[in-house]
DNA sequence: CGCACCTTTGAAAGCTTTCAATACGGGTGG
DNA sequence: CCACCCGTATTGAAAGCTTTCAAAGGTGCG
């Protein structure tokens, strides 16, 4: 059902390749950076609210978010973090994180040295370029968020946001056409759109009974994507930003 | 009653002065480069979405908004953009703008040729970090919104965003210790916060019936900062995010 | 088999929106 | 100087979406 994940690259490649040109120097000069691999079981704080950040952490598998808490212990879910997405994008000149990274799923991380990356996007012109507009596709995907809270509805929010991750992990080749896995709780998923469990939950049943989305367990099918993306208003243009021609700096 | 703007200094260098150690040698190079100025009135589209951006652009006075809209009208205004914002944190990687940027007041920006930033950021060494910081300091903005729109009823969003709009306001000398010009109808607070127009002015309502502030046209008070912050769980955390102690890049 | 966690469902309560109508404030033309 | 106008602010009441509270059903695992 799935398709193979693609072993050529990692998934931080794989996503630069798809949205840009990046020539194949620069993703060697990405892939050969010395690492160390780290691995998250689920519920796990990858990175704590203060935490000095020193290395550039990037994700290649499983699932992480962004999450900040209200005092009284609500937890709101800023973003999710795929296969391909930078934990740091920041890590050059923000010392402290200033939001929880928890690990939603089992997830292997890839830790690089700041100065072995700093070495690295010195030599391979293209990179650094490349890597800046991966923190702006993360702004934009933020900024849509917000939109997505402010201004639709429980449906339409669940809806948007299931179309959001397939897209996303599509891009990385980790969800098939149609379907993908979802290793979410509902609970995570309301506490991603503000919303209560509850409310997730019967309107998930509506996406399912409207013949939207088909859910197994972890493994949901988007049943019509044109469809879906018509009754939530998807437009994908906030995800594949254009890179500037000729990148500078 | 306000006190007089500190002329010595553009509101963005006021800005990085204050959260960081700027040299003033990186401030006069950042205010010594040669620039344009443009008046935008109220309501005027400043940059429309798909535009592509060729310039840095600063605002020196007024208020603008990122804004986003849906397919049926509804405006989501993404983030407020107050005199020393930069509306164009990634001109140098993004060709086109996904969002727009209006003004919501008479505004004045200053308009900075990318090959002049280029050279200065080259020489000013550390500029490039300060303005780095100023856009991970936007981004740590935009996710405190999610929270506030995920995870908090309407009588908090209103009070934790005129906390933040006055501190924001505060730092770059555009406010007075209590007090302030809030330049924006009901309308836009409720595009802004997720509401409606009438619910923002109940809300509003409320909390000057508590004690919490008090409006005057368009110079609204924050009667008592300490317990308005307390009320809706304000922590200004996100918005002086420590920089990293020597800067890289 | 029992526990722990997640999902589902029902019903009432609550917050927010919508619809409608009435003030208000400042600016313009007579 | 005053009537009029327009955009903005305010208020009331009903409708609607979402949450909360409670309880039951499922599923995986030790």
């Amino acid at each position: 059902m799935f398709t193979a994940p693609d072993f050529a690259y990692t998934p931080l490649a794989t996503r630069l390749k798809y949205y840009m040109d990046v020539g194949d120097g620069d993703v060697a000069a990405l892939e050969g950076i010395a690492y160390e691999e780290r691995h998250v079981v689920r519920g796990e704080t990858i990175f704590a609210r203060g935490q000095n950040i020193e290395w550039v952490v990037l994700i290649m598998s499983g699932w992480a978010a962004r999450t900040r808490y209200t005092r009284d212990g609500a937890r709101q879910i800023v973003n999710f973090l795929l296969p391909g997405d930078i934990l740091t994008p920041d890590a050059f000149v923000i010392r402290q994180l200033e939001h929880e990274i928890e690990a939603l799923s089992s997830v292997t991380l890839r830790i690089l040295a700041m100065t072995d990356m700093q070495a690295v996007l010195e030599r391979a012109n293209g990179l650094a370029s490349a890597l800046w507009w991966a923190a702006a596709q993360e702004d934009s995907i933020v900024r849509e968020h917000v939109v997505r809270l402010g201004r639709r509805n429980a449906q339409e929010r669940i809806a948007h946001f299931l179309l959001e991750m397939h897209r996303r992990m599509l891009v990385v080749k980790q969800a098939a056409e149609n379907s993908m896995i979802l290793p979410l709780t509902q609970a995570e998923i309301a506490d991603a759109l503000g919303l209560s469990l509850v409310h997730v939950n019967r309107s998930l049943s509506f996406l399912q009974k409207e013949g939207h989305i088909d859910r197994r367990n972890t493994v949901i099918q988007l049943l019509d994507i044109p469809r879906l993306a018509e009754f939530c208003d998807f437009d994908t243009l906030y995800l594949s930003l254009e890179r500037q021609q000729q990148a500078a700096v």
